[in-house]
DNA sequence: GTTTGTGAAATGATTCACAGCG
DNA sequence: CGCTGTGAATCATTTCACAAAC
């Protein structure tokens, strides 16, 4: 496996947490939402709701963005608005590539909610030449033997991969050594990317995992009765070589 | 907009830490690697390389599912992929419904990962009368009206959410009432759940709004030379209405 | 000698609760 | 009064560093 460092420790940025940041967009979304309905301000109590937080921690996110509330009314929708999307650097227009146009790649090509936030699809790079030409969502896939040329013409600094897990780790070192240092992966796989550059990872069975993990522990809670009762779970606490292990057994 | 609790508070489960559930999924691919190249066993160093995690992480996360390894020697890696395995739950067969057949459920349905974990594509769902019948990874896409049979006859307890964002909503309402007690969006919507229903997102956008941030903030960090220098952005602190405000301003 | 497992320390995030401003 | 902004308290997670086990 290639050496260095994954998922930079979070940039200090600022002084913004980074739990903060990774909430911002659910603001921002809620407030679209207002803005759309021509709502002019909301109380932290209300936005809170809307964004699926409670308000102390809404009040604190934004604390750290400044003052921009009013005590005993609440927050200029408007204004807020604008303020996160600078924040964010959604003022400034993103051009991304997409690399890999299997399935999910036509699907985030398609996506709306990329157009929507200063995103826009710069280009799509698949490895099949028979895909070369070929229009999805009304933009023609290039080869990836010009990767490189297309990221430098487009100035592009995000990359989104969807390709396979075998892939993902080259496309990334080519992407990055093109210049891209913002990357959003896809592909079920651990990407080594040097410092300075974001990794983003979406991994559709991590989540559902985390899911069943949970889903489990409900089943084996309703059996006992008394949700949050600490029972007795068939698990080994030792490497006792006995009990319910199947056929895969340490030697 | 509904009420009702969103993103339940971590399940306490048996003390495992949130944190940790989350990245078992990510050691069990790495280990999961390691055994089909028959290697035997792996120190917890090598192991979180693989994983992309510091070492130190990881033998506190093991720790929690209790004593697994040799010291000296390190972890068994087929008795570690069953252990973990059996805490996410993934020695039983979790049957999950997609709703939403458009280009990201056809994705979702395709994609490969679901099957190789525990989890069967046990049946797609669609509004669209058309879309009715018409197979979609070799499963054929049933119609929104029987939704509540189709859960009830497989045993769903998970379901996958990939329709728009208007029709999130009332397809998790149904979902729930129906006995499904985990759910994954992907519509870019906050769903209220009751309690006892976990909901995992994954937002596209939001996923691109982080990376643009960091990105910006790069670019800054660049244009004034030293990284980590702490500089002087351009942002109000206040709400002074002079300033480079744009036309969307507060009244 | 090597590598785990884990208390203790350090860091980070959330929640509380209320002073202070409009 | 109502609601924001924020110190202080609480809770969670990560990291350190080393004794114990092989």
């Amino acid at each position: 496996m290639a050496t260095g460092r994954t998922h930079r420790p979070a940039t200090r940025s600022r002084g913004i947490p980074e739990a903060t940041v990774a909430r911002l967009p659910l603001y921002l979304r809620a407030l679209t939402a207002l803005s759309e309905r021509s709502v002019p301000t909301v109380s932290s109590e209300e936005l809170a709701a809307a964004a699926g937080v409670n308000s102390a921690k809404l009040r604190k996110d934004f604390s750290y963005l400044g003052s921009y509330g009013t005590r005993g009314v609440g927050y200029d929708v408007e204004y807020l608005v604008y303020q996160i999307s600078r924040e964010l650097g959604l003022t400034q227009d993103w051009p991304v590539v997409i690399v890999g146009i299997g399935n999910l790649g036509a699907a985030l090509a398609n996506y709306g909610g990329f157009a929507s936030r200063g995103f826009r699809v710069a280009a799509l790079i698949d490895a099949d030449p028979a895909m070369a030409g070929k229009p999805v969502a009304g933009i023609p896939v290039q080869h990836t033997d010009d990767l490189e040329s297309i990221i430098a013409e487009n100035g592009v600094s995000i990359g989104v991969i969807a390709t396979p897990a075998g892939a993902a780790q080259q496309v990334c070192d080519r992407l990055v050594a093109a210049g891209v240092t913002s990357i959003l992966n896809f592909a079920p796989t651990v990407l080594s990317v040097p410092d300075g550059v974001d990794v983003r990872k979406v991994d559709l069975s991590i989540e559902l995992q985390i899911l069943a993990f949970h889903e489990q522990r409900k089943a084996v809670e309703e059996a006992a009765g008394e949700p949050g009762t600490v029972l007795q779970v068939p698990k080994e606490t030792g490497k006792g070589p006995d009990g319910d292990v199947p056929a895969v057994m340490p030697a």
